[in-house]
DNA sequence: CTAGGGGTAAGC
DNA sequence: GCTTACCCCTAG
């Protein structure tokens, strides 16, 4: 499960990025640990804007001094105005033309919305694949260059270091290279996301080297933001699994790549305009069960975080239902399946769990490994280029368990 | 990735 | 109350 530092990177990316349904955003927020205390100009706007395109989205019914209210209301917003420009509220105030009001307003929100600076995660894959790639991997050290090679899969780094020789080659300087043939072996998930695009391109390449994600006058789907303007920006706690990355390696390096785009000033609870599930919390409001990445340069108005990063002993945990518990639905294993489990067993032995999940595909489609909501965090993933970290997360406990209790059950 | 101990809760 | 599916956690 992401660590708050992905849950950052994550949030700050959806967030100001308008295609992304907002139930989409809302349901990230639920399901992914706290944020505090990384903050970023992105991250406050895009929920700024968000907030405000919900008030002018709601068009059913409404006439346009009502939605012009709404919209003032947002913007007046002590929790949010900060973060809106100056010239959103001029066409706000403007109580003689309604309707011209509402959609001068629409054509300023869409121009804040296509001016959103990057996010992190595309800075960062920017500099990892895009058009800073050569001079970042060509001053990147072995060690540094594995991980590289983890994060962008071996098809991308071959390339990256193919392109890297022949300038070195054309300059007269040949470049040591790692052995490409040498690599830490990869275990499909994670490098076929990107191999597999290598002669369309990579997809996360081609994201970072996309335009802009905002687009103007694309419309996200606002359904759950059709709540009060004060209903509080909500998440879930987090447990264990939440706040401690399984591969620690990538994720510092991730950090070390990132971090220098994380502004990290802790804003204080006054973003609250999204209604989600779960506990009522702010977003930036810290959370005492996560793992915060604090930095002595990160400043802290209040002084209340302690400059240590924080690792929790078990018993503070807060015990709470996976998130996943609620969508993934109970499915009795049929008579099929469990002798193709059996079959599976005998012909591929006991543990071999993944290779007797792909010799039976149809079989086990319903049997899938990875958690709904990690598989959405690997989509985003996907999509920002960093699909390592949670390929890593895929594990086949559904065949062990069932097999499992059959044994308990001397069924075999 | 996997094993295995253990827990929770739905469904009967 | 029992079985079972699913989940959590740790260790290797």
């Amino acid at each position: 499960m992401p660590t708050p530092a992905d849950s950052f990177l994550i949030l700050e990316f959806v967030a100001g990025y308008r295609l992304i349904p907002h139930s989409i955003f809302t349901a990230l927020l639920a399901s992914l640990p706290s944020v505090s205390p990384h903050t970023s100009p992105r991250l406050r706007a895009g929920l700024a804007l968000r907030a405000l395109d919900a008030a002018l989205s709601d068009t059913d019914g409404v006439d346009a001094p009502s939605l012009l209210h709404k919209a003032r209301a947002v913007l007046a917003e002590p929790d949010l105005a900060p973060w809106f420009p100056q010239h959103l509220a001029e066409p706000a105030s403007a109580d003689d033309l309604p309707a011209a009001a509402v959609a001068e307003l629409k054509r300023l929100l869409d121009v804040e919305w296509a001016s959103l600076p990057p996010s992190a995660l595309e800075i960062a894959a920017e500099r990892i694949v895009g058009s800073g790639a050569l001079q970042f991997w060509a001053n990147a050290d072995h060690a540094q260059r594995s991980k590289l090679r983890l994060l962008v899969g071996e098809s991308t780094a071959r390339e990256i270091l193919e392109k890297i020789q022949q300038q070195d080659a054309s300059t007269n300087h040949p470049a040591v290279l790692p052995q490409v043939d040498n690599a830490p072996e990869t275990n499909g998930t994670n490098d076929s996301d990107c191999s597999e695009e290598k002669d369309k391109g990579c997809p996360v390449k081609q994201n970072a080297k996309a335009d802009h994600p905002q687009e103007v006058g694309v419309r996200h789907q606002q359904e759950s933001m059709q709540g009060a303007p004060n209903d509080h920006l909500k998440e879930s706690s987090v447990t264990t699994e939440s706040i401690r990355g399984k591969d620690p390696d990538i994720t510092s390096f991730m950090e070390e790549v990132i971090c220098p785009q994380i502004s990290g000033q802790f804003t204080p609870d006054n973003i609250k305009n999204h209604q989600v599930t779960g506990p009522n919390h702010s977003l930036m409001e810290r959370n005492p069960t996560a793992i915060t990445y604090e930095r002595d340069s990160l400043g802290d108005p209040g002084g209340e975080r302690p400059a240590a990063k924080r690792q929790l002993p078990a018993f503070e945990r807060t015990p709470k239902p996976s998130p996943t518990a609620a969508l993934k639905t109970r499915k009795k294993w049929s008579e099929i399946q469990e002798k193709t489990l059996l079959e599976g067993v005998k012909k591929y032995g006991k543990g071999n769990w993944k290779d007797i999940k792909m010799a039976y595909p149809d079989v086990f489609e319903d049997r899938s490994t990875v958690r709904p909501l990690i598989c959405l965090y690997h989509c985003l993933c996907i999509f920002c280029l960093f699909v390592v970290k949670v390929a890593l997360m895929s594990v086949q406990v559904d065949l062990k368990d069932k097999f499992r209790n059959m044994e308990r059950h001397l069924c075999v």
